[in-house]
DNA sequence: AGGGTGCCGGTAAACGTTTCCTGATCATCG
DNA sequence: CGATGATCAGGAAACGTTTACCGGCACCCT
């Protein structure tokens, strides 16, 4: 009952050879006889050796494992990166491990700190603060990073986002062409990048069309579904736009719950090709990430970063896509419940 | 620049004292004299220290790791359960892996066989298959298993679930009551456990209640939205039922696809409670499964079984709940775009 | 036939911890 | 004052691999 693990030994025994050998046959050295490597094969099925991935680890010089760090679960990114990172790192014979932030420095710092003591070969990381994030502990390690979605200011890593400034280009001019000239944006936190240059490329390209756009024009929450729905009800009460983009999409959902039902709301632009967004009436135009062609570019960058250490970083821009439904269609019919 | 990572050794020599002390001082033993612990620490933080988890794994015999495995990226439990351990986790200094086994049981066979080289101290599964999932390496290596969501057939683990035969019977309550009296029901493949066992649940009722339901009311999937929409269109064509069960989210949301905008549709009962159920028009009534709940009691259960493996394993069902919308109200009007 | 040259397998060290055991120091007690 | 015990730090073994190094053997060349 008291039976311990199996050991490289108990195959050497069981193989009458040394556990030199053993070793070399699992990890396909050429350089042993046919015939020992036989046995030694058969006495791995007999006895379901199974080689230990820590003495391994610890031999070697490092776990064979990714990391994949992000602020919380419901970052869009997040669950793809996972995906797409595995298949890269089943490839490469890596794990993967995750861990939340919660945005939260300290747990950041606590959580690099881990990583470090974990030897990990490379880490996909979506930091939790521009200017704040701290990576000298990884880089000084040696360990490639690979930034996903958010930049870290001054940090010579790797980064793959989306163009978001240009997202916000695209998002203007869509609406200012369908003849729209009234414009309102519902942006995120002022330190978070991604939403703040979704804004300020949408507002910019506004007045370089020669649109006024006051400062009432631009209205915060704080990402969730709820705060969509309060800045838009306030931006229906002020009752001046005629077209809303807004910036993520959790606060598109808050916004369409609050245009829903509405007699003469304004065209509706989306973030994020969430499936809600083609399947509610209207259905609604929308920005669409590329998710997945980022998480996977990511992956591979890590990848190729892990195999080559030494080259220089680079930065990955991937434009959004417009998708265009009912919702900004340049007069729709109005339908209510 | 060819610099060693700090060992043990580096800090004892710095503070003077041996490895075994700093190990001591390290992992808070309380035998240790005032002064030295002291000086360790001092050197610990002057030496920018991390200790090894490689090589205290292998010394303590076991990483202090849980994996989480899935099917796939896109089930609903999976970032549930991932954020859920991963709080338990921190508490008992353990960290996270993960692994899909993309709906293939050779790779969960491999993936089993992964973690027992890893020497996981437990694992929570979202199994493949009901009946060919083989737990027994991992039950042998005395690795704790919690299953989540679908049961392993003959495999004496814990299993927290949602009563998944109760659902279904709740949806058929619901909809006799609003005075249905032709049902229809999209199940997925036979082998899935769950959605099968909705669809039984869901049937079985109508029959108890003095309901024909012949063949025809049971229409089948493959759990992505597509089908959904083609198994709806099929049984608009037939044109007899009054009423549709869809017993997952994602073909629920094909079937609503099917039905929007089509006058005289039957009332539409989908599965979770997703954010597009109460977006659309009409809004969608659901049984809401208890995902969260089901992902905090499994990771509870893990993380107990982990600091105490000898218990008799319990199985946890959890009750889903109906949340009523516009599509099953008795004579909800028509609209249309 | 003897020595050189490869080839291949074994011995043992090394990776970085933790922890058992021993030994030293000191206090207390007989 | 000596012996016993308690306390605490260090030496060294152990965890399970991989791999540098060495030695033996067979073969070939001179």
């Amino acid at each position: 009952m008291a039976s311990r693990r199996t050991t490289i030994l108990d195959v050497a025994r069981a193989a009458g050879v040394s556990s030199a050998t053993v070793s070399r046959v699992i990890n396909g050295a050429t350089t042993v006889d046919k015939e020992l490597s036989r046995r030694v094969q058969a006495a791995v099925q007999d006895t379901g050796y199974v080689p230990d991935a820590l003495g391994r680890s610890l031999r070697r010089g490092g776990a064979s494992q990714i990391a994949v760090v992000a602020p919380d679960s419901e970052n869009p990114y997040f669950m793809q990166i996972i995906s797409e990172v595995e298949r890269i790192a089943r490839t490469q014979n890596h794990t993967v491990t995750v861990a939340h932030t919660e945005d939260d420095l300290g747990l950041e710092r606590e959580c690099f700190r881990q990583l470090l003591g974990r030897r990990v070969s490379g880490v996909l990381l979506v930091p939790v603060d521009s200017a704040r994030t701290d990576l000298a502990p990884l880089i000084d390690a040696g360990i490639p990073v690979v930034l996903v979605d958010r930049a870290v200011d001054g940090a010579a890593t790797d980064v793959v986002a989306t163009d978001n400034l240009d997202a916000g280009r695209q998002a203007a001019r869509h609406l200012h062409e369908r003849g729209f000239r009234a414009p309102a944006v519902i942006a995120g936190p002022p330190t978070l990048r991604t939403t703040e240059d979704r804004a300020t490329g949408f507002l910019a390209t506004w007045r370089e069309r020669g649109v006024e756009v006051g400062p009432e024009a631009l209205l915060r929450g704080d990402l969730h579904v709820e705060s969509g729905r309060v800045a838009t009800e306030q931006l229906l009460a002020d009752g001046i736009a005629d077209c809303l983009y807004v910036t993520n999409n959790r606060m598109s959902a808050g916004a369409f719950e609050a245009l829903r039902g509405r007699a003469q709301v304004p065209a509706l632009f989306a973030t994020d090709d969430d499936l809600w967004t083609r399947l509610v009436t209207p259905s609604v135009s929308v920005v669409h990430q590329p998710v997945r062609a980022t998480s996977r570019a990511a992956a591979r960058m890590l990848g190729q970063r892990i195999a080559d250490p030494d080259e220089e970083p680079s930065t990955t821009l991937l434009r959004s896509k417009i998708i265009e439904r009912d919702s900004t269609r340049p007069r729709g019919r109005e339908e209510d419940g």
